[in-house]
RNA sequence: GGCGUCGUGGCCGAGUGGCUUAGGCAAGGGCCUGCAAAGCCCUGUACCCGGGUUCGAUUCCCGGCGGCGCCUCCA
């Protein structure tokens, strides 16, 4: 796997291009983090499933990967015409709790539902307050290099001072004014021009507010991410990931700053950006008040990780349909999925085969596997190739078991842990654990034995109302939960 | 209105100028089972519409229709 070069789609050039790390061995991959004023969607977490995979896979591929992701918690306007207020002080406003509170909640459910579907802790996570004297400091510097302007409202970030601005995502300018949708309530020069420090209007006094050459006031949304990055990765970055709906603004705006203030072009190697979930039709965005959370998979039984699954059947850069019923099915295929790896993980002991002792034919989808993901992250085809190692007739158990658990450094469905079926928390726990169940279990077996197969069912059905199945197998009848 | 993207078998979803029956889920048949469930085996021959390029297009080009996204906060 080593060997493979890796390919990945940049936003800036609009092709797959050869990945090339800046300091050889080495990489630094930056994702934009929630804005933690609310709850994190399941969009949301397309965007922290994407950077995921992408530092497993060069993580396998033997490079020493710092992954870093941001908190912003303060600087993020309601309404990005420079206008409006910051969101996590307008929730503050709205709920009367203190701007710690939300941001403490709303940081920790973030945490909490990457963690549940299986994505790696980040090397570092930032929080934009944390960062307000660098920020200041990559105003000024800005400033000084002749960027910016000042008006009542705050300081500004001057497009024209910058030929490349429209360049990186492929803007027409004028399409700014045409619209006519934006409300330039400010004194900006151009409508593209975008706060780098917004000023608190005299008189007025905010939770969250700091001291600057300018006045009091907090930073704009847009310098957090090229501070925290610079200051965390160094100033020239290898791959920057977000949604797609940043290029347009936030990463335009990022692009900018960080180009003018550190004078180097490309300020990012590669820019990825996953597609979004479709909810057919109904988008999917906090302002509609439509949340769907890894809660809301949870309260329907479904395994979060059903939820990795099916982010991994679909390629990143593609919209997604989303629905309850199509997480279930891939919580289906998980679940079998699991049970072919428990199956021969346990069959070989839990033991993974030293490198190169698998046969001809496993190390042939092994090279199918780790192909289709230095091919920009194609994980549906790798998923394909996952299906075939959980079934090719052609594996011995230790075969597929050394593919599997390979893979599972990628998939991360933690199948080395994973219960398997007729043992571990479906038997020999099952007793201490639902004393209930395990009594009915065996009253169901000792029916079948003696034939009674009218009990039998009975229990059978008894359980299922419970939601238990049972699951008759070589080694004895177990259960799990239906 | 502008820009972009997608339109594949019941559903989701890879892929390719003419050998992939991709894969998953669902469905049907079989094996197993006391009967089931689970598991295993087998089956289904698809590429929005109309032109064009080509010996040949689902795959390339043009047009149309449709979905979605961005252009406003949004992953």
């Amino acid at each position: 796997m080593t060997s493979l070069p890796i390919h990945l789609y940049d936003t800036r050039r609009r092709s797959v291009v050869a990945f090339e790390p800046i300091h050889p061995g080495k990489v630094g991959i930056y994702t934009c983090g929630p804005t933690v004023y609310g709850p994190q969607h399941l969009g949301n977490m397309r965007s922290q499933l994407l950077p995921d995979v992408l530092r497993r896979v060069l993580g396998a591929s033997g490079l020493d990967v710092r992954y870093v992701t941001n908190i912003t918690d303060v600087g993020h306007l309601v309404s990005d015409a420079d206008d409006g207020d910051d969101k996590v002080e307008a929730a503050a406003a709205r709920t009367g709790e203190s701007v710690e509170q939300i941001t403490r909640r709303w940081t920790d459910q973030w945490a909490t539902d990457r963690r549940r579907l299986g994505c790696l802790e980040p090397d570092s996570v930032p929080k934009a307050t944390e960062h307000i004297a660098g920020q200041i400091e990559m105003v000024q510097v800005l400033e000084a290099k002749g960027h910016t302007y000042q008006i009542g409202d705050g300081v500004y970030f001057d497009v024209s001072t910058f030929p490349r601005y429209a360049e990186f995502a492929g803007l027409t300018l004028d399409d700014h004014e045409a619209t006519g949708r934006i409300d330039n309530i400010v004194d900006k020069r151009h409508p593209a021009d975008f706060a780098l420090w917004k000023l608190t209007p005299p008189g007025v006094s905010r939770l969250q507010e700091w001291d600057s050459p300018w006045g009091r006031g907090f930073p704009g949304w847009h310098i957090e991410c090229s501070v925290m990055a610079s200051e965390e990765l160094g100033r020239h970055i290898d791959v920057h990931t977000g949604g797609v709906d940043h290029v347009r603004v936030h990463h335009t705006n990022e692009v900018a700053q960080s180009e003018c203030a550190f004078e180097l072009h490309p300020w990012v190697n590669i820019w990825m950006h996953n597609e979004f979930l479709d909810l057919g039709g109904e988008k999917m965005s906090k302002s509609r008040g439509h949340i769907l959370t890894v809660d809301s998979l949870v309260e329907r039984g479904i395994d979060p990780l059903a939820f990795r699954y099916f982010f991994l059947q679909t390629h990143y850069r593609q919209q997604q349909a989303f629905g309850f019923d199509l997480v279930e099915a891939s919580g289906t295929g998980l679940r079998r999925l699991t049970q072919h790896a428990t199956n021969a993980r346990d069959e070989v002991g839990g033991d993974l085969l030293a490198p190169g002792s698998a046969g001809q034919r496993a190390e042939e989808l092994r090279k199918q596997f780790w192909s289709a993901l230095v091919d920009d992250l194609n994980t549906p085809k790798a998923m394909a190739v996952v299906s075939t190692v959980a079934r090719d007739g052609e594996l011995s158990h230790a075969d597929r078991w050394s593919l599997l658990g390979d893979f599972d450094r990628i998939l991360g469905f933690g199948f080395a842990d994973a219960a398997s079926v007729g043992s571990g928390e479906l038997g020999a726990d099952l007793g201490a654990k639902e004393p209930e169940v395990a009594k009915l279990l065996a009253a169901r077996q000792a029916a079948r034995l003696a034939k009674d197969f009218a009990t039998a069912d009975r229990i059978r059905d008894e359980l299922a109302a419970k939601g238990w199945e049972i699951v008759d197998t070589p080694q004895g009848p177990t259960v799990r939960r239906s």
